[in-house]
DNA sequence: GCTATAATTCAACATACGATGAATTACGGG
DNA sequence: CCCGTAATTCATCGTATGTTGAATTATAGC
């Protein structure tokens, strides 16, 4: 048996594999818990192959949650679609996306709890993702903090669903969550001006 | 300066310290970011103290967050509040009580999302003080799923504004919020039947 | 085909953690 | 006033972590 040096095949698919392992290990127990040795052990690679490849822990963080959706796919998805089922196509795109047990977007959820750096990109991606092309197409002054209170609803389900286990929630499919919480994420959209928000 | 031994004094104060120290670690950094030598330097400990009161690091985390709020208290507050307030009062109470950074709450969502325990700490509390008695007060077929869009809206606003710090609500002031979600969670509560969630 | 370079593992490091046991000091009941 | 007991610290252990450097093997360019 072969025990060190390189090995053949194509190192890509090994650093692929390595990428893998550290999504789904960061998905199931958050940045502090998904330590390198495991991610390495999934991945079935040495740890200093990940230092190789990627310097430090956070860098593979980084790395491993990078391209998840592009802003566009939002924008576009809301391309020509009809202002009164803006919120319903919103909930089923934005739920099925990221609606499952190991999606980067509950990862960088878990990570974001007990780590500043992963906070900061979750803030980035929500503000890239969300908030910025639906005030965009909203287009009225309060744009930004409807779309706010959108996204806090949805993180507000995938947390209570997939990391809290809320039964209700968890027992709930796709099709269900979108028709209860599409007319709320429509009314935070549409409805005319209520007291507001901040400034 | 004495260094070893029992120092005058009340004891208890000691350990109210320690569980003061516990609560704000645990918020700020969640369950394993925590480490027990910071929780005891910043109550003027050491480390074995900790261990002398509580035994390990889960049996203070649970005697940190044991009794934040009383289901008691969200079913008291709710009698005699007409139908149609309902859900401002509950967006209100909720958030002027969790809406801190260092609030028990905060604390127990980082911590749930990286480690199982806190996780089901955390889902029982939202049983318990949430969804129970809102379900109990609403005495219709699914109550309980209206109760668990009503916490999964309210989880989502504090994980937003306190974890993530998205702007949008950071900057938000509790009336600015109540105003905001208020309608919304009296919509999940007394809407006439939608097409429905799980069984 | 040779060789420089990249891929990969092994071994080890410094550090920090949670836990434990022994020692020291103050308190409280008789 | 004395003595058992509780409160508190010190010292240390075993373990696990992220990171680093050296060694080994396959690949790709000439």
């Amino acid at each position: 048996m072969t025990r060190t040096g390189r090995r053949p095949g194509d190192p890509s698919v090994t650093k692929a594999e390595i990428l893998h392992a550290a999504r789904s290990t960061f998905a199931e127990l958050g940045y502090e818990s998904a330590t390198l040795r495991r991610i390495a052990a999934t991945a079935g690679v040495d740890v200093a192959l990940i230092a190789h490849y990627f310097g430090n822990k956070e860098s593979l963080f980084v790395a491993a949650h990078d391209l998840p959706i592009n802003p566009s796919d939002i924008a576009g998805m809301l391309d020509g679609v009809s202002e009164d089922e803006v919120g319903e196509r919103i909930a089923r795109f934005s739920l099925s996306m990221l609606a499952v047990d190991d999606s980067p977007a509950i990862s960088l959820m878990r990570a974001a709890s007990t780590n500043a750096p992963a906070a900061a990109m979750l803030r980035e991606f929500i503000d890239r993702t969300l908030i910025d092309p639906i005030a965009e197409m909203l287009d009225v002054e309060d744009g930004r903090e409807r779309a706010a209170l959108v996204a806090s609803h949805l993180l507000g389900v995938l947390f209570a669903r997939h990391i809290v286990g809320v039964r209700e929630l968890a027992a709930a499919s796709i099709d269900e969550l979108v028709d209860a919480v599409g007319p709320t994420l429509q009314r935070y959209l549409t409805e005319p001006a209520w007291s507001g928000t901040a400034t």
